[in-house]
DNA sequence: CTTGGTTTGTGAAACCTTTCACAAGGGCGG
DNA sequence: CCGCCCTTGTGAAAGGTTTCACAAACCAAG
């Protein structure tokens, strides 16, 4: 039990907690691994070695309680509290995250915003005030926001993670189409749209290929 | 060479392709494998092995011609030539998408939007006439858009992946919080925030649990 | 032409993740 | 209480990816 845990684990337990949420909404009381896999595209094994990795939760014969398991998955991914989230940049990304209501609904309230833009600081965008960059440090000290989300030019999104860091942020999203290297422990996620639309181009391309071949 | 090439792979190739223009624009005639591996958190080993999955393409001693390998690239990934995208769901994902001008200056182009909301319907967003679903089929035969973009609520989605895929579209991009199966080798990648947010939630609370322990 | 410094391309080794397969355990009906 | 069926938890095997390490090749200088 225990050790260092694969990322596609942890994207993995993420995708049975959904699961077993809908479950639970449901009425459902057992679960077994084979009906957990299911929706993630995984093997009933697959959820068993990743969930043996944290303890032992199921039942032999019966499978997991439904609300256990819940719980003890939000235990683990950190799920049963909310987390708080400092934005840089209210640009398209930006507004569209502002007023995307599945965050704050999953226990992510972004809880401040900053911009360059001297003509949106002072605005109000979906009920936050935008504040200007200057006050990125204080204000993210005072709300105590401990995740932040990098959604700037790629020019500046290095610089605005270190700052986002230095203000003692513990984990940073980035939206920028650069790969931002990790200092002081602290973890970044990049969501990168474009590499996505060019692993596809290279899947369709690689298709094309071996028919245009094949025939 | 050659053979099943991993996402992680076609996911650097984009990143060194990334670079490599960088230094094309630089005007850089040749780059060595370390150097091309730093941007992206790859090895040199991993940048040579990589490439030569697709064949041999420096010289011993020197290292690769930065113009040669950026073509090569492209031709590789499928970039040296441009996609068009149709976009199902005008919300607040999809309006940032149409409003980002990176997609189009990386030959991704949206040629088509589609909501259900018959109150946009009609209207145009960022040049671009919104269109009922009922014509989602003929749209994009008569466009030819090769990549499908959902961004829908989650209930709606795989329905809608699976329109657009009789639609005729070759790949999708996903940004609804589920995981959809691939069906008739259309590639489907999914771009979840949700899931960053609970991957990092993970990293944070774990790095909690250490240093709570450890003390 | 030869020598020295540099960097590629690539088998082999190390490492990590997934799948297999089965003993151990739990519930239920009789 | 017994025996049957079911599902977990987990070592071992398989499969995949990354790193290592070095021969082969290239350039430049003498």
């Amino acid at each position: 039990m225990s050790g260092r845990i694969s990322d596609s684990t942890v994207r993995r337990l993420s995708l049975y907690l959904r699961m077993l949420r809908d479950l639970e909404r449901a009425g459902v009381e057992f679960v077994s691994s084979s009906q957990l896999a299911e929706p993630s595209g995984a093997t009933s094994a697959q959820v068993r070695k990743d969930l043996s990795h944290f303890g032992s939760f199921g039942k032999r014969g019966r499978g997991y309680s439904v609300d256990g398991l819940v719980r003890a998955l939000e235990e683990i991914l950190g799920l049963s509290r909310s987390w708080r989230l400092a934005l840089v940049g209210v640009g398209k990304i930006g507004s569209a995250l502002l007023g995307y209501g599945g965050l704050a609904a999953r226990g992510f309230d972004v809880v401040a915003a900053f911009d360059v833009d001297e003509a949106k600081i002072g605005t109000r965008a979906h009920g936050l005030r935008i504040r200007p960059m200057r006050e990125l440090r204080p204000v993210i000290a005072e709300c105590g926001a401990e995740i932040g989300v990098v959604a700037t030019p790629t020019e500046v999104a290095a610089e605005i993670a270190a700052e986002l860091e230095r203000a003692g942020v513990g984990a940073i999203l980035n939206f920028a189409p650069i790969e931002l290297s990790e200092v002081n422990g602290v973890p970044i996620r990049t969501v990168d749209i474009v590499l996505e639309l060019e692993g596809l181009s290279y899947l369709m391309s690689e298709a094309g290929r071996r028919t245009g071949s094949d025939a």
